[in-house]
DNA sequence: CTGTTAGCGCGTTCAG
DNA sequence: CTGAACGCGCTAACAG
């Protein structure tokens, strides 16, 4: 389909009448060259449609330039935008980005990681999937977790746990105490950082929360909407969005209205917090500044592991509650 | 952070008093080994811990095992449902995916193909950003473009056309006559293509469609539905899921409810469309085939260029025009 | 200072 | 089954 294949810096050397050495160092900045001859090197390598060949490169300096990510599951929304923040944060430093989707599954994300590692990337950013752990020892690059602050050899992070803190004083700030926790996967350190942050804040207002656990799907949601004796609760706080979103589908079809029968709460702002009727109120995450603190980890400009702030997006979904549904007696 | 770092076939030449080259061909089945001897490498390499050097093996054979898929905004959620249907079909053929983002600008686009280029990607397959043209003959590899019939060198796509027309059916079918297309892009050919297969069906029953163009985003559906003027139309046909998510909410505000007053379709099938209330009908796309077949081509393994069937799904937003619809006096 | 020589890295391949 | 060249860019050691 195409006639551009060689064109090495050989050809170049020949063309010149230079020696290769001279070549790879005026095109690199590297070494002894003079100016005038660097430039005219760079006319011809120009001319001639010169790259460099990566495969080359790599085999001689070992380095490829290129950076593993493994998110749990590309499907869930959350992920791609993490992603492109890390795929913007890599090109910045001229690394490209191999993409691996472990699914849900520890076997799978295993797998992905010694296929990208066969592959010779420089480092690996994990992103872990249902509470495994990664030992950064088994693998011969530097690995960034990034997760929770309570997941061992977490390099970067939302502080879920502030996240949480921050919807429990929300809802009590407007005057909840009867509330409903969508807590998402049990064996989940994300959720139960989220959980746990809510749950201190209530514990400390002398409010006990009653706590469900599941996937941390809209299926989920939608089935605890369908479900749950909802004439217990002012509120609901989901630990994700996507929990939230299915919780309000489902009871709106009860008759339960959002934010007039129970104010309602999410965890990510996903773009659907705010598609969703009424405008989800949420946690927003700075996925940049996580992605960013990653890549400097793995590029070793830094050792540090970080935690980052979370900020809490108010929308209409909470509201006070009203004295109607105070009385526990709303539509059911 | 690690010792695992050698470990060549060498190494397991020298071990086991045999030639690098027997070892080469024992592991990979090629030439001709002894099964004994080939079995003894085998199990040596694995105490090893061997993994070729990838590449080594790409400067040698010039075949990187790796395709880069270019899609022009990951963020948008077909994308990523896109882009987990090619690292199916890739990883069946263990093929390693390098994803670009193009972000909508043609100038990113040539951008990340040089790049990918550069890291020697043995083929390219590439969703085009905003009607943008790829010359496969400008690049050295084969690629695959997906994008639409109309698009010149496509080589895999859904019927577009086809969905437009099975939109427009069903809402010939249950009785509207009145309608507004949220026709997209003006510039994309995939736009077009829904947007031409709807007109085909209209204007075939002698229905005149009005048409507005737009950005394919939410945001510019809730612009549309918040300044047109809804009397005149009995349902809405967008070339887009997004669009007509947008436009729901917005209309929604208005006091115009769907489907009740309005009928509103959608197009790709999205997650949203599913959660949004009420579900939309819409267009489904089967990414899965349309990603197999562009990887079978950039494979060698077929010549052709195919389009595939798209599916209709049916869901509440779409009902017969209420007599009060009709008269065209609904909340306004 | 400027430029060259030569060998390396590692799996593949082909004539022996 | 072996020996040795090969692909291509990098980089010490060396020379002008």
């Amino acid at each position: 389909m195409s006639q551009t294949r060689p064109s090495s810096i050989r050809e170049i050397a020949t063309k010149l009448g230079v020696s290769t050495a001279t070549v790879s160092n005026a095109l690199r900045g590297t070494g002894r060259v003079s100016s005038a001859l660097a430039a005219q090197i760079r006319v011809e390598a120009d001319r001639l449609g010169y790259v460099p060949d990566h495969a080359a490169r790599a085999l001689r300096t070992g380095k490829s330039n290129t950076i593993g990510l493994l998110v749990p599951n590309i499907g869930q929304p959350l992920f791609p935008a993490f992603a492109q923040a890390v795929e913007r944060a890599a090109k910045r430093r001229g690394l490209a980005v191999l993409i691996g989707d472990s699914q849900g599954d520890p076997q799978q994300q295993d797998f992905e990681i010694r296929t990208m590692i066969a592959r010779g990337v420089d480092a690996l950013i994990v992103i872990p999937t249902r509470g495994t752990t990664i030992a950064p020892a088994d693998v011969p690059v530097p690995v960034a977790v990034i997760d929770s602050a309570a997941t061992v050899g977490n390099i970067a992070a939302s502080d879920h746990r502030e996240g949480g803190r921050l919807i429990a004083h929300h809802l009590l700030e407007i005057g909840h105490d009867r509330l409903l926790i969508l807590a998402g996967p049990e064996n989940s350190l994300v959720a139960c950082e989220r959980v746990e942050g809510m749950r201190e804040v209530f514990r400390h207002a002398g409010v006990e929360p009653a706590l469900r656990y599941s996937d941390a799907t809209f299926e989920a949601g939608s089935a605890l909407g369908r479900e749950l004796d909802l004439r217990h609760f002012t509120a609901c706080a989901a630990a994700y969005d996507a929990l939230a979103i299915g919780f309000a589908i489902a009871v709106k079809d009860r008759g339960c209205s959002i934010p007039e029968d129970m104010s309602l709460t999410g965890f990510d702002d996903l773009m659907w917090a705010q598609i969703v009727s009424p405008p989800l109120t949420t946690v927003r995450q700075d996925l940049e500044t996580v992605a960013n603190h990653a890549l400097a980890f793995v590029a070793g400009e830094t050792d540090t592991s970080r935690i980052f702030p979370t900020e809490l997006v108010l929308r209409q979904s909470t509201a006070r509650p009203s004295a109607f549904a105070k009385g526990g007696r709303h539509a059911e």
